[in-house]
DNA sequence: CTTGACTCCGTATCGTGGTACGGGATTTAT
DNA sequence: ATAAATCCCGTACCACGATACGGAGTCAAG
């Protein structure tokens, strides 16, 4: 196996010609100059490693771009180990903050199902009454803050509460969120813009809790 | 604020006027009719809910094409919450399988620091080598498995116990993670090559509880 | 000497979620 | 009255990683 078409070698590597031909236009890979005449351009071996380094690459997460990096720095005599490690490193810190991103998204969503009722009619689906909800609320753009203190009555512990303050915090428009669980109140401070105390009251209660009353 | 052009919708909602049109282009939210004669169209402030309830599910992971299906199903009335609360339960399976996926990649790369020498000339370079070599670890390919026992302090219900559990589950490395409130401990199934007993200490601790002590 | 398989090369298309541009009409503020 | 802001509408473009298409050339086998 000394030199092949483009068809073998993509066969050998495990993609399709085009992708070959892809990455040729990307520069990832060197494309054969053509043969003196006519005929196919003569692949070396090499090129199947280098691909399948490649992909190796795009499974550990890194773009076409962070793999044409390592590849130039592989042929680098003036890269050292740790220019490699460092770049590992890097991605490492960015799949945990992708993965941490997913873990709150998740969360959201386990709660919303946790508040749903399971069925019944949708004016009633607290799922779909959560989207409604929120909002985006602009960072202090000097808007009045708004103060409220809720009576919340089926607290059981302090996790409740917690769980309360997370899910106040998560709704759009507050700014803080103070649970207690032995006042067995919240306190939220709040863009009246993006939210009311009825909003509010109905956020605790799409959790199971009961609201009392709200004073200014 | 009875009616309004698309650019105070725009500002209400909180997204650029262009997002506004891209959606009408995708069916996401009506186009009101031209008003007779001339002049900008006139937006009901409804459009500001359905706008935030889009960016809310894109939030939750939902992509755009899934939030038109959530709200075709909130105009149809003999939709069900079940339908909704299905979807949300399929959304959270993709966010584990995500996540799940994440791990690995960052398992893999964790794995890929732990053997590399830290600097010196790149032909040595244990990382550029695995990527030239064929196939990362599959899960469970051997690899020993390693299990801790991790005492807690701090959990006030079943809701922590099932919280850290998440938490744990979406760790790097974690195969397997049962956490009883009861006992007031965790049961930890891990890759050591890939985490340590000091990394799931740190994650529970992370989440706000005191972890007292782990035992093999 | 024809058929089929393959190559070459440029260009177009996909899906995802938008953003940008440009020219003309109109509305609002001064 | 005029300038600045907005609106309208179509179209083009960004990243990302490919995949598809079409027409022409080349090669080996039957």
């Amino acid at each position: 196996m000394e030199a092949m078409t483009i068809g073998a070698a993509a066969r050998q590597s495990g993609v399709g010609v085009e992708t070959i031909r892809f990455y040729e236009r990307r520069g990832l890979v060197a494309k054969p100059p053509k043969p003196f005449g006519a005929g196919p351009r003569r692949y070396a071996p090499e090129i199947v490693d280098r691909i399948r380094f490649i992909r190796q690459a795009q499974h550990l997460g890194f773009a076409l771009r962070e793999i044409q990096e390592l590849l130039s720095l592989q042929a680098d005599p003036a890269a050292d180990c740790s220019d490699v490690r460092g770049r590992a490193l890097v991605k490492i810190e960015e799949v945990d903050s992708r993965i941490a991103q997913l873990a709150d998204i998740r969360s959201a969503l386990v709660r919303l199902l946790a508040a749903c009722p399971g069925s019944g009619a949708l004016g009633a689906c607290s799922i779909l009454g959560a989207l409604r909800v929120s909002e985006p609320a602009k960072p202090g753009k000097g808007g009045v803050m708004k103060s409220a203190i809720v009576r919340i009555e089926g607290m059981h512990c302090e996790g409740c509460a917690k769980t309360i303050e997370a899910l106040l915090g998560a709704e759009a428009g507050v700014e803080r969120a103070a649970v207690s669980f032995e006042a067995r109140e919240a306190i939220v401070d709040f863009n009246p813009d993006a939210l009311d105390e009825r909003r509010i009251a109905a956020a605790i209660e799409r959790a199971g809790y009961k609201v009392l009353a709200t004073a200014k």
